[in-house]
DNA sequence: ACCCATATTTAGAATAATTCTAAATCTTGA
DNA sequence: TCAAGATTTAGAATTATTCTAAATATGGGT
């Protein structure tokens, strides 16, 4: 029983964590983690959508959106945005920043944050904070390169 | 000459910077900057508009993110995106960063932030970084008290 | 002051991104 | 087996942003 699990690691945990969030693992929900974790990059929903279609390809638009909010909502994917356009999604869940190239747009993983700890930051009374999110902003090494 | 001009502390700089970014000062752009200045909030590009043709009707929705684009563009404005929806422009040009309320969706400023120095992140070779957004995520008093 | 080249503004159309709606389908637990 | 609730679906609707092409404004050189 339960074969082929190891092939997907992060499977049972994705259930548990949506079971902990109030929210069922559906084929869908699986397939469109599935497709964002194939590629570690930061697809749009409408990237994902297209991944997620060839592979399942009654999925509707309107269910992609659906997943990746409970995807977010049960903390297995990063909600990414960075410029005005099309919000992206990360799935690595691992502590780490983006840097943007405000020229091409593209985007990296870099393995560095600031926590609520080390950083020290004070919020006035009453808020209470969740987590820090830290951009880079910058050239990429190719658009560095170009820009001379 | 010159009368009023400090009524405006502001301006004078703002003609510099759109001038070094080879940028004119356009009644539009000055409007536009003002209505941000006269708030120190983080208005949607439509709030800047409503806000802008209260006081120049004539003024366009295309006007208004040209000039945001240019205000931005020459440093006077900081495009602020923390979530799907409509961008935000903030006119406070101090170091700070920004706290989101997930919950109900208020922008707050908070007068800290990380620097370049002073993060001790290393970039892969090639990346040129030009500066750090920082975006604490949490809940405003008014959410936390509610969600007790 | 007049002219030109160029920058900017404008309304509206077009596109892109996201959300909504209501009906169909699935799941779970009595 | 049944009912309640969750989820998915297609498509319409809404919202956000960009594009287009024509009109207007501006600044520098005469
Ligand atoms: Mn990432
Ligand atoms: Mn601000
Ligand atoms: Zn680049
Ligand atoms: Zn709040």
């Amino acid at each position: 029983m339960n074969a082929g699990a190891d092939k997907f690691p992060s499977e049972s945990n994705l259930n548990e964590r949506l079971a902990h969030s109030g929210l069922r693992l559906t084929p869908q929900r699986q397939q469109v983690h599935e497709v964002l974790r194939e590629k570690m990059d930061h697809p749009t929903a409408d990237q994902v959508f297209m991944r997620a279609k060839s592979k399942m390809p009654e999925i509707s638009m309107a269910t992609v959106y659906n997943c990746l909010d409970a995807l977010v909502q049960c903390g297995m994917v990063r909600q990414v945005t960075l410029d005005r356009g099309a919000t992206r999604y990360c799935p690595n869940m691992q502590d780490h920043s983006h840097f943007y190239c405000d020229e091409c747009g593209s985007v990296y993983d870099i393995l560095q944050t600031i926590t609520p700890e080390d950083s020290d930051i004070k919020l006035p009374r009453g808020f209470r904070l969740k987590n820090i999110e830290t951009n880079l902003h910058g050239l990429c090494p190719d658009c560095a390169s170009k820009a001379k």
